[in-house]
DNA sequence: GTTTTGACTAGCA
DNA sequence: ATGCTAGCCAAAA
């Protein structure tokens, strides 16, 4: 299907994360049936960027609910204002009560293989 | 082909 | 608790 290419599985997954909430790179890692590749994750989300996918990146946090990406993003506080526009509290580079809004992506049946 | 890089994570000092 | 090291995987050079 379509989600052949990994890439693919990580957008299709950061596409459904639910606005005001965001997740790990881990947690999408593992999503996709890829528990060990966070990093290839992130790697993906780089890559999003160039090819102006409309995927809400700034979700997307490390395990800690750092905005580590956020020097990627066109603006330095880009990142930061978006989730706080969503209703997103963040502090010093950090996401409060990540736990609270912390969204479980769905493993669906297709990427467990 | 091999090497480098990175928006990660878990572990250890 | 804070900081560093190592392991991990996929894409780009």
């Amino acid at each position: 299907m379509a989600n052949s290419d990994f890439f693919e599985r990580v957008y299709s997954i950061v596409a459904k994360i639910p606005e005001g909430k965001v997740t790990s790179y881990g947690a999408i890692a593992k999503a996709i049936g890829a528990a060990k590749s966070a990093r290839t994750v992130g790697y993906a989300m780089n890559a999003c960027v160039k090819l102006d996918r409309d995927l809400p990146a700034h979700r997307v946090v490390n395990r800690i609910g750092m905005l580590t990406g956020k020097h990627h993003f066109p603006g330095q506080d880009t990142m930061q204002r978006l989730l706080e526009e969503e209703g997103v509290v963040v502090k010093d580079d950090k996401i409060k009560n990540f736990e609270k809004i912390f969204w479980q992506p769905p493993v669906n049946e297709y990427f467990e293989d």
